[in-house]
DNA sequence: TTAGAATGCGACGAATTCGTCAGATCCGCT
DNA sequence: AGCGGATCTGACGAATTCGTCGCATTCTAA
C-alpha cells in the first residue's frame, strides 16, 4: 500500500478462539511499549511483533496495517481521557469552577506523565489522521464539556457555548501536549496547570459566571 | 545515516559562486511546495530536487540531509512569525490589550492561510526536533512577549510574567495549529480568534491589568 | 586561452519497510 | 484418535528512501 493514510483502519476480523483476544492485548501492549521507547519513526510492525513474541503474520491477521494499530492506541487514549474528564466535570460535590481547576490539573499532569507516549502518538498522526473513524472518536470529550458549560454559562447562546467549549478543550489538549514535549519539573507542571486554570476561570467569569 | 534525528543540521558549506545562492533559493522554494502539496511523508530529497529542476547531488551539496532542509523551512517560518509578532506588540498607536487582540487575529488567520504548510512542517518535526539549533530559534518570540507583558502587568513578579508569557504563547501557537488542522470557514476563524482574544484579555485583567 | 577550482549530475549501493502467502501448527469436537 | 477449520509462522517480493561518488560541465582568474 503506497499511502497508508488511505487504508482501512477497522479490524480485519473478529477472533473466534480465546487465543486471539489475548493476542490482540499482547500486541497492543507491545505496540505501546515500542512506540514509547523507540518513537514513531522506528515504530514498525516487525518490531511490535518481535516485542510481542509473535510473528508479523499473526499481527496482520487482526490489524490490516500499521496505521490500524496506531489508531487503536490513540483511540484507547481518547476514550480513557474522555471518561476521566466526564467523571470530573459531573462530580457535584464541588463547585463548577473548582471542578474545572481539578480537570486542568489532572489533565496536564497525566499529559506530562505519559509524555513520551503522547508525543510519539502525535508524531504518528499523519498515518491515521485522515481516517473517518478518527473524527468520531474525538467528539465525546467535547460533548461532555458543552454539557458542563450549560450549568456554568446558562445565559449565553448555544452557539457561544459550543465556541467556548471548543476553545477550552482545544487549548487544554494542544497546549498540554506542547507543554509536555519539553521535560519539566514538578514545580513547573503545577505552576503551568494553575496558570491555565486561572485563565479559564477568568474567561468564564467574564462571560457571566 | 540510520537515525536522521542525530544528524547535523547546519549548512554543508557556504556558496562561493553566485549560482549557488540561486540554487539554495530554488531548492527551498521547491521544498516548500513539495511539503505543502505532497505532505511530510512524501517529502523526499528526490522529489524536491525534481521539482527544483536540479539533481539530488546538487541538493546534497548544500544541505547535509533531508532534516536540514526541513529545519531551514521551519526556521524561516519562526523568524517571520517572530518579526510579525514583535511588530504588532511594539506598536504604540493602540492600547496594549487591543494590540494583543490584533496579534491573535493576525496569527490565527495566518495559521489558517498556510495550514497545509504548517501541518506538514509539524508532521516532519520528529526529523529535526532534537537538533539543538531548534530550541534557540524558538525563544525569540517568547522574549518579545515577555517584554510586552512588562508594560501590561507592571505589578506582578518577574517569574509570573515569564509563566504568563509561556502560557499565552504556547496556547496561541499550539491551539492555533490545532484549530487550523480542520478546514474552517471565514466566520469560524474570526469567531475563534475573537474568543481566544477575549480569553487572554480576561486573564490579563484578572491579574491586575 | 587555459588550467584548475567550483559546481552540477544522476545512476547506484545499502538499508529499511510493508504486507503476503504457502505451509506448519494448534484447538475443539466427534 | 483424528478430522477440519482456525491460527501462527517467517522468509520473501516489491517498493521506497537516503545519501554517495565518479565524472561532466561551468566558471574564474591569470
Amino acid at each position: 500500500m503506497t499511502d497508508p493514510r488511505k487504508s482501512a483502519i477497522s479490524l480485519r476480523k473478529k477472533p473466534k478462539q480465546a487465543r486471539s483476544n489475548e493476542l490482540m492485548a499482547v500486541i497492543l501492549e507491545a505496540a505501546a511499549q515500542v512506540l514509547a521507547k523507540e518513537g514513531a519513526p522506528r515504530f514498525t510492525t516487525a518490531r511490535v511483533a518481535e516485542k510481542a513474541g509473535v510473528s508479523v503474520g499473526s499481527l496482520y491477521q487482526y490489524f490490516p496495517n500499521k496505521a490500524a494499530i496506531l489508531f487503536r492506541l490513540q483511540s484507547d487514549e481518547w476514550r480513557q481521557t474522555s471518561a476521566l474528564m466526564s467523571g470530573i466535570l459531573e462530580n457535584v460535590e464541588t463547585s463548577p469552577l473548582e471542578r474545572l481547576r481539578v480537570l486542568v490539573r489532572v489533565f496536564i499532569r497525566s499529559e506530562c506523565d505519559e509524555a513520551q507516549m503522547r508525543v510519539a502518538l502525535d508524531d504518528a498522526a499523519p498515518l491515521y489522521r485522515d481516517a473517518p473513524e478518527a473524527h468520531e472518536a474525538r467528539s465525546a470529550a467535547d460533548q461532555a464539556f458543552v454539557a458542563y458549560l450549560e450549568k456554568v454559562l446558562p445565559t449565553v447562546t448555544n452557539a457561544t457555548r459550543v465556541l467556548v467549549g471548543d476553545l477550552i478543550t482545544t487549548t487544554l489538549s494542544s497546549a498540554g501536549k506542547s507543554f509536555s514535549e519539553s521535560p519539566r519539573t514538578e514545580g513547573e507542571i503545577d505552576a503551568f496547570a494553575e496558570a491555565m486554570a486561572d485563565m479559564f476561570c477568568a474567561y468564564l467569569r467574564s462571560l457571566g459566571g
